[in-house]
DNA sequence: ATGGCTACTCCTAGTAGA
């Protein structure tokens, strides 16, 4: 079985290259995460004529979530159910050959100290409770997407620029630990312990050219996921070319 | 020293991303 999660930064600017990623990846599911679409406008046509059901959560302009898959994903959950006020789309879950899959797009968080690193904190303390709500740690389990945190130094071009900083904040850090504390494995470091395995890479100053990256996109993965993992691979490939998302897809192979 | 790119929107200039 191959999962996929990737960061489109938004669906409908990157439709051919979507599409032709699926279909030379050709993985069973794909999580998407900054479709920035509300439901009713989603491309849905396009990706049905290519052989994919979606299911989605979107909203305008910004955030957005889109579980994609050969098959029908069943028991869809869109958000956290936990009556936060916020309407933010970040979260959406649904099971696809036996696999549930969280598809998580993390709050920025901006800068550290500001409103929205607070929010950013506590949505990840609230995707927490939704874990130790709505599933266990004995069940196949598959959380992922882009945590806009990167866990180690191994996950930052330039530790000491980075230190401190927003989406490498001990803080940031601490609450993505918490969160794999349910019962979660970083399935890329269950299988490659080195560093500069990076997802994303700004658009400015040829970063990805210069290799200034971080990896902010992971699989979290309980025991009997991580016990069928085969390989968990980063495809920079399709960071390169005309019109490229600013992240890479992760793709995660289980036997 | 700053910003350097990209995508979005009933403000095509301002906001947000990371």
């Amino acid at each position: 079985m191959k999962i996929a999660s990737w960061n489109v930064n938004s669906v409908r600017a990157r439709l051919d290259r979507v599409l032709g990623w699926l279909a030379a990846a050709n993985p069973d599911v794909a999580c998407l995460q900054e479709t920035k679409v509300v439901d009713a406008d989603f491309p849905f046509d396009a990706f049905r004529a290519a052989g994919w059901h979606v299911a989605v959560h979107g909203q305008k302009t910004y955030n957005g979530v889109a579980i994609v898959a050969r098959e029908e994903p069943t028991d869809v959950v869109r958000g956290m159910g936990d009556g936060d006020p916020d309407a933010e789309a970040r979260l959406i879950a649904a099971t696809v050959a036996g696999v549930r899959l969280v598809d998580v797009y993390v709050p920025n968080g901006q800068e550290v100290g500001s409103p929205k690193y607070a929010y950013k904190l506590r949505w990840l303390a609230r995707l927490r409770a939704f874990l130790d709500s709505n599933c266990k740690v004995e069940q196949p389990l598959v959380v992922c997407g882009d945590f806009n945190i990167a866990p180690d130094d191994r996950d930052v071009w330039d530790v000491e620029k980075w230190r401190g900083q927003c989406l490498f904040s001990d803080a940031e850090k601490e609450a993505l630990r918490h969160v794999a504390a349910f019962g979660l494995a970083d399935a890329l470091r269950l299988r490659h312990a080195e560093a500069g395995l990076f997802t994303w890479w700004d658009y400015r100053m040829g970063a990805f050219h210069r290799g200034w990256g971080l990896r902010i996109d992971h699989f979290l993965v309980t025991p009997s996921v991580a016990a069928r993992l085969r390989s968990v691979t980063i495809d920079r490939e399709a960071r390169k070319g005309e019109q490229p998302s600013d992240h890479a897809p992760v793709v995660l192979e289980l036997d």
